[in-house]
DNA sequence: TCATTCTGGCTGGAAAGGAT
DNA sequence: ATCCTTTCCAGCCAGAATGA
């Protein structure tokens, strides 16, 4: 019976069912709604709330109340023809607006680059590690383009000596991505190298094993668990404030993947290329951030205006 | 000072479902 | 059969409080 308890569990994210919860609790606490509730009461829960949250949190909220009433054996009234007028009513009259992350450009990575570099050759021994650090966490996270929770889950065991001189990292679990561990090769490249900042970091701080992005107290010392994924954000906008970058504030840890793919797509990268290279598999996902480019498509055309060719494509 | 914890709200991406 | 939309759930972000 334990077990079977476990793989349910395993089954759902506790992200997910911390989401659930609290869309449970908005639905009975904060609105006074009734368990198990009517399709008219939850169309009326929807409306009421129609201006003040998201299109997206309104069906998030939806998925909850779904999930509950399919756990306790109840008719999901999700599921009804009024709910769902409603639902596209509100799609109509208040269409989404969503927000993306901003993408880092290539000059700010240079500057946060030449930055540490300068840290790591003058800075004192604490000082210097963190730069190492840093720079390392900066360059794999830009140039694998990993989301941040991946970057911090990274550990040394999952990484790969490549005959190249690259390397190989084994993620044994993205977002998307559940059963199966993807191989991810990292290049090493010329200048901003992720592979020469990985080694060196990893290397001063003496990581044998687990997590490879750690946290460092002021005298030094490197922790023993990996940094928490909320420490990122304000990791990385603290990096950008002091290399002078302007608006760090606006920048997140999603900057990083945005900020590769927005590159690949102005380096002339085609769809299929960058698709594989993240790892997307809906076209559609990547080309979010190539319409994104789109002022760089006038260029283009007039490049091909100016240059009669073939039609091959 | 450098980092973690907490929790509400929001975005993202694959797969299922539906329309043509 | 193909394309588009909806669903579901995973992760991202904010911001304030709290430690070592």
């Amino acid at each position: 019976m334990q077990r079977i308890e476990r793989y349910i569990e395993a089954a759902t994210r506790d992200n997910t069912r911390r989401g659930y919860r609290a869309a449970i609790r908005h639905y009975e606490e904060t609105w006074g709604g009734l368990l198990p509730a009517t399709a008219e009461s939850v169309a009326r829960y929807l409306a009421d709330h129609a201006e003040q949250l998201a299109l997206n949190t309104l069906r998030l909220h939806l998925a909850a109340l779904a999930r509950w009433h399919r756990d306790q054996g109840f008719p999901d009234p999700t599921k009804a023809p009024v709910v769902r007028q409603v639902m596209r009513g509100i799609t109509e009259l208040h269409p989404a607006r969503e927000h993306q992350a901003r993408a880092l450009r290539l000059e700010d990575l240079v500057r946060v680059d030449a930055m540490l570099e300068t840290r790591i050759r003058t800075g004192g021994l604490a000082e210097a590690l963190r730069a190492r650090r840093d720079r390392a966490l900066l360059l794999v996270g830009f140039w694998r383009a990993f989301r941040g929770d991946e970057l911090l889950r990274l550990a040394v065991e999952d990484v790969r000596q490549e005959h190249d001189g690259g390397l190989l990292i084994r993620l044994a679990r993205t977002k998307t991505s559940h059963g199966e561990s993807r191989d991810y090769p990292l290049p090493r490249l010329s200048r901003l190298c992720p592979v020469t900042a990985y080694a060196d970091w990893v290397g001063c701080a003496g990581i044998e094993r687990g997590a490879v992005f750690r946290g460092i107290d002021r005298w030094g010392r490197v922790r023993e668990q990996g940094l928490h994924p909320n420490s990122l954000i304000p990791l990385l906008r603290r990096l950008l404030e002091e290399a002078g970058v302007a608006d760090a504030a606006s920048y997140s840890a999603h900057s990083l993947r945005r900020g590769f793919a927005s590159w690949a797509s102005a380096s002339q990268w085609q769809l299929r290329e960058l698709m594989d290279y993240v790892g997307w598999r809906d076209a559609r996902s990547a080309l979010r951030y190539i319409e994104r480019a789109a002022p760089r498509l006038g260029g283009r055309i007039e490049r091909a205006l100016a240059a009669p060719e073939d039609a091959s494509g």
